[in-house]
DNA sequence: TGGAGTGCTGCTTGCTTAGG
DNA sequence: CCTAAGCAAGCAGCACTCCA
């Protein structure tokens, strides 16, 4: 079984300590980000949410250019649905990914019980969107920031009794600004939203989610979980929808999100939707083969997810812990000097999402299209970020190291899951061994390898065999790091789709 | 000054064999 | 029979020297 040789690095019960002990007890009052209508650089939370306003583009761009009908029509509660349609299809997409990748960092998580609050962030603020003609008809459109989470602050509590008061579970990792980006609409939208998800004892979707979620940690399978969820959800809106007046446009929202389950409950049926969601292709067919890998590689994507997510949190305590002696203004710079200086394409891809903010007006290119007045601004930032960091150059140092030690360990865990999954597609998935891997290889990439280059490509899918000091050969002679070429060459060969060696990005 | 030659080092890899 | 590790060959990169 997978359980025997698998390394203690993606154990369940590693995770959950270093949760713990990184965990964060919750925080008072509401924060918000902005995240547009700033200078690109200040643009916090720009890469969380998928869009900032559900309204309808045509309207959204074109709010003082409309013919006076359509502006009146606007305060109709059916046409205020239609207007934010896109918007509210986007939000149900994402409560069930979202969902989903919370069950899977929830799983086998039994050391917590876990609980839910209300948020304590926000990414994401919504200025109410005014309608006006030239004739004078104005209609004002007043916007709510709308959580596409039903659990956007989850509490975990130990078991143990260790932390009585619980800690926001996870908090700070790019799951945590996923979970608290909003999506600014009608304050429809949200009404009908606080209708569904209720305060948390109330036994409405957020109790049940909990409930839920509960299950998960004990051991629930999270595609299972998600599906339940989805009912849950789908009956929460019912029942709220009858009890609304026929003229209450809450009433038409959730009569929008209905038809919206109702499509995506179709999905989940089959395994593409949760395969697309984990980043996998395995294909459409629920042949013997799929069945197989879907097993076995899902496991695998759970705990790379996870441990990739503690990981995350960990490097965001770190910069936490420098910014702790700086001012507000401060904070913002060293942020931008940290993705300045790690640059490099792996890890400015995990400091963009842990930051929630793009790189990108760093890039030469981009600085070509600031006019005179931007282009001033930015200078002017870089000098202050240049004195910031000789006024903290000590701090600043230890972090730099710091953070290149976890990005360097990151990688390194990104190397010993590809090797399980190789381990797991020739054993498991094919029933091959090791010299049948080599013939087939050479069929079918051409490329002979020897029996002892597939033992070594497997070397870190398990723990070693005995103490380190008792080899006589270093581990570099023994293992071999599985690189993305040979990834993708040895994907060919087990034929399966090369994406099943990268590392998941959930709904990035 | 630059190119060829030399030896050192570290890394990868196939062959062989111990051990399950 | 299967897999992992020890051993050693081969190879690339590098510093260094020598010579035209």
């Amino acid at each position: 079984m997978i359980s025997t040789s698998y390394p203690k690095l993606f154990s369940e019960n590693s995770h959950s300590e270093e949760i713990k002990n990184s965990g964060i007890p919750l925080a008072g009052s509401r924060k918000a980000k902005k995240c547009i209508n700033t200078k690109p650089w200040t643009q916090t939370g720009s890469r969380a949410p998928v869009i900032n306003y559900g309204e309808d583009e045509n309207v959204l761009y074109n709010v003082n250019r409309l013919p006076d009908a359509e502006i009146r029509s606007y305060e109709k509660p059916e046409k205020i649905v239609k207007l934010n349609k896109e918007g509210i299809e986007i939000a149900v997409d994402r409560r069930v990914a979202l969902f989903f990748q919370q069950a899977i960092l929830c799983y086998k998580m039994s050391m917590f019980r876990f609980g839910a609050s209300a948020a304590v962030d926000q990414i994401g603020v919504s200025p109410k969107m005014t309608l006006k003609s030239e004739s004078g008809v104005k209609v004002v459109h007043k916007r709510e920031a709308a959580h596409s989470s039903t659990l956007p602050t989850l509490i975990a509590y130990p078991k143990d009794g260790s932390m009585p008061q619980g800690f926001v579970y996870l908090a700070g990792g790019s799951s945590y600004s996923q979970h608290n980006s909003t999506i600014g609409m009608h304050e429809c939208v949200n009404g009908a939203d606080e209708l569904i998800d209720g305060k948390g004892s109330d036994n409405k979707l957020r109790q049940k989610a909990v409930a839920i979620l509960n299950l998960v940690a004990d051991g629930l399978d999270p595609v299972k979980a998600t599906r339940q969820f989805l009912d849950a959800f789908k009956e929460q809106v019912r029942t709220e929808g009858k009890r609304l007046d026929i003229s209450d446009p809450r009433r038409h929202v959730l009569r929008e999100y209905f038809r919206n389950i109702h499509h995506i409950k179709g999905a989940t049926q089959s395994s593409e939707l949760f395969d697309r969601l984990i980043g996998l292709q395995i294909g459409n067919g629920e042949g013997e083969k799929e069945r197989k890998l879907r097993k076995v590689v899902y496991k695998r994507r759970f705990d790379i997810i996870r441990h990739q997510e503690v990981a995350e949190c960990r490097i965001a305590r770190r910069i936490e812990e420098t910014q702790k002696v700086m001012t507000a203004r401060e904070k913002s710079f060293l942020e931008e000097m940290l993705l300045k200086e790690f640059s490099e394409d792996n890890t400015r891809t995990i400091l963009e999402k842990l930051l929630s903010k793009s790189a990108a007006y760093n890039d030469a290119s981009y600085k070509q299209t600031l006019d005179a007045k931007d282009k001033r601004a930015y200078q002017q930032r870089q000098t202050r970020i240049q004195n910031l960091v000789q006024k903290y150059h000590h701090e600043i140092d230890s972090l730099k190291r710091d953070l290149r030690r976890e990005f360097r360990r990151l990688a390194q865990d990104e190397l010993i899951y590809r090797s399980g999954v190789f381990w797991t597609l020739r054993k498991e998935v094919c029933g091959w061994t090791q010299k049948e891997f080599c013939k087939q290889h050479e069929q079918k990439s051409g490329k002979s390898v020897s029996q002892s280059w597939v033992s070594r490509m497997e070397h870190g899918s398990h723990l070693a065999r005995r103490p380190e000091e008792e080899y006589r050969t270093p581990l570099n002679q023994r293992r071999r790091y599985v690189s993305l070429s040979d990834a993708r060459a040895c994907a060919s060969t087990f034929g399966v789709d090369a994406g099943l060696f990268l590392p998941g990005l959930f709904t990035s």
